[in-house]
DNA sequence: AATGAATGAGGATTCATTCAT
DNA sequence: CATGAATGAATCCTCATTCAT
């Protein structure tokens, strides 16, 4: 009577499971109303739970924003990591990631918890600080890649100016899904492809431009 | 008793003036807070007014929301119409523009406001209509002003396209002031140069990618 | 609609008579129902007020019960006061002040209302400030007042202690209230006029008892 | 894992142990938190039993609360027992039984209950009950014993009373730990010896005061 | 025009109690 | 016997909105 609506029978309800239950409804919800006009109500309906319940798995609401966050960060290494663990030729494997990346911010409720989440960040410094020290963690992990497959390859600063700029078009093809919801996506996919090329290629100490002197 | 701060004496307070008095305050507390935990006693106290004055001018809180996307959306003309009667030539009256644009942006109070909004309009279809038209306006100016610039230049289709990815990269930039506060401009503006660059020479009619082949 | 009951059309509603109305309705719910199980919905009810319009007087609950301490210190600051200004010699002035207090408390309601206040303030260390600090000046004020009347009478500290033991017999016929209501006050009052009698003769600097050896 | 802490392995399990054990954390969370703001959850961990088991030795809250008066009823009586049966003079004895209570009602923890117990009292008809009869009863055995000591001495009413007065001073300094918990309890030391003089001289029946005329 | 008192529905959170295991 | 997951009513508090002055 609890937990009858899509839940494979087979698996059982540890706290564990729970937990990314409710983390589940909550994220619909918040995707849906917003961090702050969802309510914890919305949010048991969503999860088949009694209001109370939840707080059995979760402190309060500022607690389920928090591990909004904080599972976004994981899924974000969790990236990286296939990254890191991909066998192809890094060019490949960074365009894998890519698009990855892409897919995953283009799928419609993403952005859109995505931008609440950069909203709350600019103003709740908790949240912000596990976004940030997700986003350098990446960003190191990445220059790790980038530096084994090519020893001797450009300098971890520029490297990690371009993995900036990767981030900021995949923040930018997020905002523009709502903005501009039927914009066409080849030519970010080819900028991004370029960025990538700089990456791996890296034979520009002399330019700091991504665009190099035709 | 209720505007005595900042204000110059010398102007009346038209209802025109104090409709853009409360709006400021009430984009300034917004931006503190967020649009759904900005309560009206704030505005008003920000405003240095009654919280019922508040209701002579907006007929509720969701029609305030409104307004700040109204306004912003004349802003964003207001800087293509600038661009439209700058004297200079096409190339540096977009890098103007561009840095106008981008100016505004990372002003911190902005980009969180930018961001709120963002994300309210993936939910809200009323403001996310106000945003996506005026964004339909000032794409098409620009194609005007570029066409007029170059008319034997290439298509509007894919000049539409160019100004989807600077509108990309505004918004990446806005983003990353949150995410990565520390990140490096210089980069970007080189992708924006070069973007702009793109657009005015724009002799490239068989390469869809930004970027041709060196 | 507001303040329909009890109220002396006379009199302004001043947010001081506004905030006083408050009190009164939340000690009257006090004391059916202790601090922590009178309802804020049961003491705006008490007061023909909505829930919502209390917290224009009172920042919240424990505020309420705060004010209830104070205000019952400033009661009996003015019971001392009374004594103070109290014309007639020192040993009626001071039967009239035990009077003035038994009687306080004995009133059914009080003796509720000072049980519940001692049993919080055993508990909360804001609200027991309030009372010892509260007793302290009374204790100070008596013995000035005692020894004005009479400059060549025994120590301050013996004073202090006689004056403990008249308060201990009020809180003593308090709790007696509740625990044998029918319990015949003349004995106590023998008592208190008893122990005024020592602090107003004051002959005995060699025994620190109340009791002299008869 | 029930039943680890300061437990003599010795004894058993039995149900009424158990029932003590319940009790005894109750009573330790009611004194810290108050009976309305203790909750069940509290006592649980205080018992290391779960929630649910408590249930199986008490049927809700209210009969938790109700025999914490049981058992304090339980105690009062016995302490007149002992006095019952003390093989010393009357006077000696009933010293040695206004030591005992003096002692057990200043132990601090003591006080707040009793303190609680008393404000509850004076609200829950059900509880000042228990606490009225047991007090009866404690009177009227004491009358018994202090009439078997001096057959020949005064009236029962009269023993009642001064019966009442030391329970009213038993009272008092429970209160002042909290109100002043500084204060000197050998003055009333003073009091209580003088008061238990009265009990067993007796010879007054023209005088109804504690204070004979010296 | 301007105020801010007043309302009451709605939100987060807690808690006594039950019951399947 | 024992557990603790589950419930949902009740609690405190906030807030958009209205309206008498």
């Amino acid at each position: 009577m609890m937990m009858d609506a899509d839940t494979p029978d087979t698996e059982k309800w540890t706290p564990e499971r729970r937990r990314k239950h409710v983390l589940d409804a909550a994220e619909q919800c918040f995707c849906k109303y917003g961090f702050h006009s969802a309510s914890m109500a919305q949010i048991a309906q969503a999860a088949n739970m009694s209001v109370g319940h939840i707080y059995r798995y979760l402190p309060n609401k500022e607690a389920l924003i928090g591990a909004i966050f904080q599972r976004d960060a994981a899924v974000a290494l969790a990236s990286v990591e296939t990254l890191e663990i991909d066998p192809r030729p890094i060019r490949q494997a960074l365009q894998a990631y890519a698009r990855r990346t892409i897919e995953r911010l283009t799928e419609p409720s993403r952005s859109t918890l995505y931008l609440e989440m950069m909203a709350e960040a600019s103003r709740n410094p908790a949240v912000a600080r596990v976004m940030r020290e997700a986003f350098a963690e990446v960003q190191s992990r990445m220059v790790a890649v980038l530096q084994k497959a090519r020893p001797e390859g450009c300098s971890a600063a520029e490297m990690r100016e371009r993995i900036q700029i990767l981030d900021l078009l995949f923040a930018g093809v997020c905002m523009k899904m709502v903005k501009s919801p039927d914009f066409d996506r080849e030519p970010l996919a080819a900028l991004v492809t370029d960025c990538i090329a700089k990456m791996v290629e890296c034979e520009t100490p002399e330019t700091t431009t991504v665009q190099p002197a035709a």
